[in-house]
DNA sequence: CTATCGGTTAGAGGT
DNA sequence: ACCTCTCCACCGATAG
């Protein structure tokens, strides 16, 4: 729909029925209008009165003591007491020109790249690129922990970390991972055991009724046992180790913080009866905290034999954690095109403040975890290939603003072909899907991305979900599903979208509130096959008392996991991958992640 | 067109 | 029980 104003040929501007002949005109007519409004309101003058009425007050508090609200901090950085009625005016040392005390800058890069010279040892920590933690090189499990600040690191702390990733883990990865060997796992119970209970088929009556019953006896009663402290702020991304047996939940939040909770070590010996040599020093609840980023931590991914964790972040890096380097390895990092960066594998991908990583996803066509897509604040797509030297394959403009979520499809064909199909390559694992805040929705296929810079890549399906922003948009692991969850409050099921091109329509649109509001993060629904064929998944809700929502494929509510333990909003949540058991984590906004089995 | 503002939202932690 | 802090999540409106 066009104005009258615009499909005139003649250029004018209406505004309050009057035209104008220049735009200009027209602003400065409303700009009147608006200081006529605000002079007529006795807004000002009422503002005033106002003012005079505070400060009134405040003259009055200042002479008696009041007992509500935060009582100002005696090491407070700001003014001293605040009451006195006339305080120094404070003068600027930059402009006296006056040089700061003790510290200056060295050099300084062209995006925030400060080196401070001078100064005490404290105030002359050296200032990274994009702050990030440290200049790149690889961080041990010591210097991991001790970036969390002495809040958060005790005496022992270090060590039960280091207890707990040296020890702990490679025990778990090497008891129960059955993903080295599938004959060593056909030996053991679920899913042949499955299979010969004839539920090989999701459709048969059974298989539904064990899926119903599994959903049925998730329980989140015990605030003791489902409930801990995993992270010091907001949590951006959950994911559970792939070990069948075990439950550790690791959840990365919003200052680059990574926590890891061994479940089922809570209830093991507490700080006083820690000292015990073949369990030194272990916490009472089984978290151990590191720092490997500086910004929020937004996606993490293990790979599929659980022994490396990538971790990507708004401070424009990626880090793998590998259980046989036994340290936090800066495996990509986004720099801007200075000279001095020419080397570095993200030489140019940083186009500074409006700049950073919001989504990674591994590239499922390669199986090792040494290849990923990043997507970024700037409608970007990187691939990144770490076999061999190391390459930036591309790094393309999918939109024109923020990309959310960058997911390539998997493609299972059955849940029990979990256990092959690192052998096997499935056709469609080509396939990704972006979605951000175009609120467009669109699938691309990997292989046809223009290597010609000047040639536009195209995606092959899209849809375009209201306007609003798409928080997220994932593949179920078949890859038959894609799932999006929007601003305006939908989530909506496509099917098969890999055959299809052009305009694509959603199979299932369902109505839920995602208005998470500024202090939580975004809702992001997440798939799950479950070891009878299904394919579910999990979001979490707005509604009292708290939940999370199970819903079937064909986005039907199977159930609100809700319980005593469950007292805040699980922002981000996903299933554990590869238990025999239904088991769903929940991250909160102020760090708690609640496990519900 | 781009930058900025106000509104919205929920939980923890201090007093 | 009440107050304060969170501050790049996003939308819609408005100023420049």
């Amino acid at each position: 729909m066009k104005s009258d104003t615009e499909t005139d040929t003649m250029q004018s501007f209406t505004f309050n029925g009057n035209s104008f002949p220049t735009y200009q005109d027209m602003v400065n007519a409303k700009r009147k209008r608006n200081q006529d409004m605000l002079a007529s309101s006795g807004l000002l003058e009422a503002k005033a009165a106002m003012d005079n009425a505070f400060l009134e007050e405040k003259r009055r508090l200042s002479t008696a003591s009041t007992t509500r609200g935060l009582k100002r901090s005696s090491e407070s950085k700001t003014q001293p007491s605040s009451d006195q009625t006339t305080l120094p005016r404070r003068k600027s040392s930059r402009l006296a020109g006056v040089s700061a005390p003790n510290i200056y800058i060295e050099s300084e890069g062209l995006t925030g790249n400060i080196e401070f010279g001078g100064g005490d040892q404290d105030i002359n920590r050296p200032s990274h690129y994009n702050n990030r933690v440290n200049d790149g090189s690889d961080l041990t499990i010591a210097d991991a922990v001790e970036l969390t600040g002495s809040k958060w690191v005790k005496e022992g702390t270090v060590e039960s970390a280091e207890y707990f990733l040296t020890k702990t883990l490679p025990d778990i990865i090497d008891d129960s991972i059955p993903i080295s060997s599938f004959k060593k796992k056909t030996n053991k119970e679920s899913p042949t055991s499955v299979t010969s209970s004839g539920l090989d088929s999701p459709t048969s009556a059974s298989a539904k009724k064990l899926l119903r019953s599994q959903i049925a006896s998730l329980s989140v009663d015990d605030p003791d046992t489902c409930v801990a402290k995993v992270t010091p702020d907001r949590i951006y991304s959950v994911v559970c180790h792939p070990c069948p047996d075990k439950v550790i939940v690791c959840a990365g939040d919003k200052q680059g913080h990574l926590g890891i909770w061994n479940v089922d070590q809570y209830g093991c010996p507490t700080a006083e009866s820690a000292v015990h040599p073949a369990r030194p020093l272990s916490t009472s609840d089984g978290v151990h905290l590191f720092k490997p980023h500086s910004g929020s931590l937004s996606t993490m991914a293990w790979n599929n034999s659980g022994t490396s964790l990538l971790s990507s972040s708004y401070d424009g890096s990626v880090r793998a954690f590998d259980v046989e380097k036994q340290v936090f390895e800066e495996i990509f990092a986004t720099y801007d095109d200075d000279d001095m960066y020419r080397d570095k594998l993200g030489f140019g991908t940083d186009n500074g403040y409006n700049s950073w990583i919001q989504s990674m996803e591994l590239d499922h066509r390669f199986e090792s975890g040494k290849c990923f897509f990043l997507s970024t604040s700037e409608g970007c797509v990187m691939h990144i290939d770490l076999r061999s030297r190391g390459k930036l394959t591309f790094n393309r403009t999918f939109s024109e603003k923020k990309i959310n979520t960058v997911r390539s499809m998997r493609g299972l064909i059955s849940p029990f072909e979990r256990l092959t199909y690192y052998h096997s390559f499935h056709p469609n694992r080509s396939t990704l899907a972006t979605a951000g805040l175009t609120g467009i929705v669109q699938l691309w296929d990997v292989r046809s991305i223009p290597s010609n810079l000047s040639k536009a890549p195209k995606p092959f399906a899209w849809q375009n979900l209201g306007g609003r922003s798409i928080n997220s948009a994932f593949f179920s692991p078949s890859g038959k599903r894609l799932l999006t969850t929007t601003q305006s409050d939908k989530l909506q099921i496509f099917e098969d979208v890999q055959t299809k091109s052009g305009v694509i329509q959603p199979l299932r649109s369902i109505h839920h509130d995602n208005q998470t509001g500024r202090w939580l993060s975004t809702f992001m629904a997440r798939w799950h096959t479950t070891l009878t064929g299904h394919e579910i998944f999990i979001v979490g809700s707005m509604t009292q008392p708290r939940c999370m929502e199970i819903f079937s494929h064909d986005a039907e509510l199977m159930r609100a996991v809700r319980g005593d333990a469950m007292t805040a909003v699980a922002s981000r949540c996903c299933f554990h991958s590869n238990a025999n058991k239904l088991i769903v984590v929940g991250g909160s906004s102020s760090g708690r992640v609640t496990v519900a089995r």
